[in-house]
DNA sequence: AATGAATGAGCGTTCATTCAT
DNA sequence: GATGAATGAACGCTCATTCAT
């Protein structure tokens, strides 16, 4: 079992990741649709409270199947979580490449992460709450996915502290933390509250505008 | 159980909050140390993986006297929480009052909210992490002191709008939400980090300038 | 738990062996009662398809109780037959001790074996059948009680052979080994057939007979 | 499912026995490819221990080919100890049948069944250990290959009791039994302990001294 | 009030078996 | 015949909570 995770955590290429059946058909249907189940559960019910036999259900397999594709409910979590991040950072990156001018940078940054999540709300509860559930998963985890992303956010800052855009008395990193932090409490207390469509583009926009005069220059 | 559990939950006034063991000795020597004991614990293992018996163990009583205290252990995370929170207000209210300067004000409440981290990494990761992982408690209890805390941040800011200090065209409950989440965000990383006392110190300095800058007004 | 068990397995003493609930009352009834369940549940059904429920319920106790006084249903097998070849042993050698005479030793062992069998059928199918389900018990075990017991009767042979009264062609070690397996075959065969109280004591004069008239020096 | 069983539990005759494919090739690889898997994989980790996969594995089919020799996994171990028994029966009534003298007769009997043994540990551990795991196995079985095994042994023994070489003031069926378990008793601490190769050859002859002295007549 | 042995509901996980391909 | 992904019943064990002392 640890064996088998040893290999999964590896940096199998991508076209492998977290296949466990050795001769997967075209889309990976039943992995795809377990996690899809799970985000629904782990949103509503928390991890915890969850039951492996409630995402088999919702996902419509046997309670067996989940662990043909997972080493265990934990595994389904960071997979989840892992899997998610990904795209996120996938798509970030991409959209971010568009855009030289770091203050519209940071604009897209935070649009992006925030209108990734409107009208998505079981997945912003599962990303924002459930990922502080499993202690092992925040604690060894925060090293992964998580990491680079706050990376991302800190070159924003810092690419744009070199080009003088930004003042430079402030600590990339300490900054980066900051905004995912606002990001995250802003998802957080939409998640929790009413979750309405739009809800959140507005914030956005009102974040955006506060952090690019925060970040700006004297004068 | 729910009887009791019902009384409790009343809006009993805070002189008698919380107390199950009818003769209140002066300091309340064993809740106390239950709460102590339960803020190692969970800030440890994570409240999840916490086990009763091990607060009562880390506490020095007996499994069962915990439940002379609390209803359950649920109840201690909330009661831990509500306890701190309110410990919290009381500072942040104290010291606000002293101060009038709007920016300075800003200041004082992100240097307040860290520096009672600093030096105090468990209660850090109590009160970032553990709140999170009981999905009642976020979501019933997101309405008590909790957003009364919000409420002060929301004040703090809009009182600022009206002296004309900050700018007026953000939301002061956004505003107030996202400090909130920078501030936790940056609990969170620090307390998974290194935790180091006085890390937090020279973030919140940062943290203040890049607020007060970006909620001033235009030119 | 692997630390518990650690402790437990060490060579505590009699006094105290395999007391898990600190303060046990006299006689230790919950560990005894559970054990006597566990003979009759493992003889009835094996060990394998035994239930631990089923042994709770046999007992009288919750089935959580009997964590609290074993770490594991393989536990159970294991402090079981401990026990109870621990009281053979101890009886074995008191018996043996008021005899000097080899052959008269070699059918008192017999007699002794069998006799305490014969009318505990049940305690005859947990030792001959059951300690042979759990492979770890077989391997790591086949080295504690289970030996000293070969080596009494190795010792009643190799005593004969230097007073004379046995040939001393044949290795003690391989004899005594010979003559468990041949006790071990006769309550084999009567707790799979009859079982009748009874049927042991002509089986096991002859077998005497056999024995010592085999162990007879030439001539 | 019943129903097939039912058909092979009949007393199919020798020529049909286990045929499960109709078209039977030659030398019926793979049921026997399969017995062999299982005699390693039992042996290793005791009948319980093993999963059908990992016979299937060492095997070199599918699981579910498994199913299509085999009724179940118990159906597995009952045809590998039927399998194996039957060939020990050829062989002991076909070198029994040259020896005409009993106690010739009794030496043979011990030294080929150890001497089949021996250099084949992983058998020897499947019929000692394994045989006694499936309860089913062992009482309904007991009265098949495995009586008649003990006839054969029973029958040598009241044949040289007949012919006066050998005392009859002793049971056949008892004597036969010891000696079953004696020999069992050798395999199994042979089989636990060393396995040395030729570590069963002595023991076999001085176990042959033994009976062959135990069973003679007085004088 | 305090204790801690006892309870028993509840759940993650395993694995023999099936069956569509 | 052969395959191996899918199934789902079954069970050992945990641990929050209770209650007799």
């Amino acid at each position: 079992m640890t064996e088998r995770r040893f290999i999964r955590r590896g940096e199998a290429g991508a076209s492998e990741r977290g296949a466990k059946p050795s001769s997967r058909k075209r889309t990976d249907d039943k992995r795809e649709r377990i996690l899809r189940a799970a985000v629904k559960v782990f949103a509503k019910k928390g991890f915890y409270a969850s039951r492996v036999s409630e995402i088999a259900k919702a996902a419509g397999v046997a309670d067996g199947t989940i662990y043909l594709y997972f080493d265990s409910k934990d595994d389904v979590l960071e997979s989840l979580f892992e899997d998610r991040t990904e795209r996120l950072l996938i798509a970030l990156r991409t959209e971010l490449a568009k855009e030289p001018d770091p203050p519209a940078r940071v604009r897209r940054l935070i649009e992006l992460q925030l209108g990734l999540l409107d009208g998505q709300r079981e997945l912003a509860e599962v990303i924002t709450i459930n990922l502080r559930q499993s202690t092992r998963l925040l604690r060894q985890y925060g090293s992964k996915r998580f990491l680079e992303y706050l990376e991302l956010m800190a070159s924003v800052v810092s690419d744009g502290q070199k080009s003088g855009h930004f003042r430079d008395d402030l600590s990339a990193r300490v900054t980066a933390r900051a905004l995912f932090g606002a990001l995250d409490g802003l998802a957080l207390t939409w998640a929790l509250g009413d979750g309405r469509t739009g809800g959140l583009e507005k914030a956005a926009s009102q974040l955006a505008e506060l952090w690019i005069r925060g970040l700006s220059p004297k004068g």
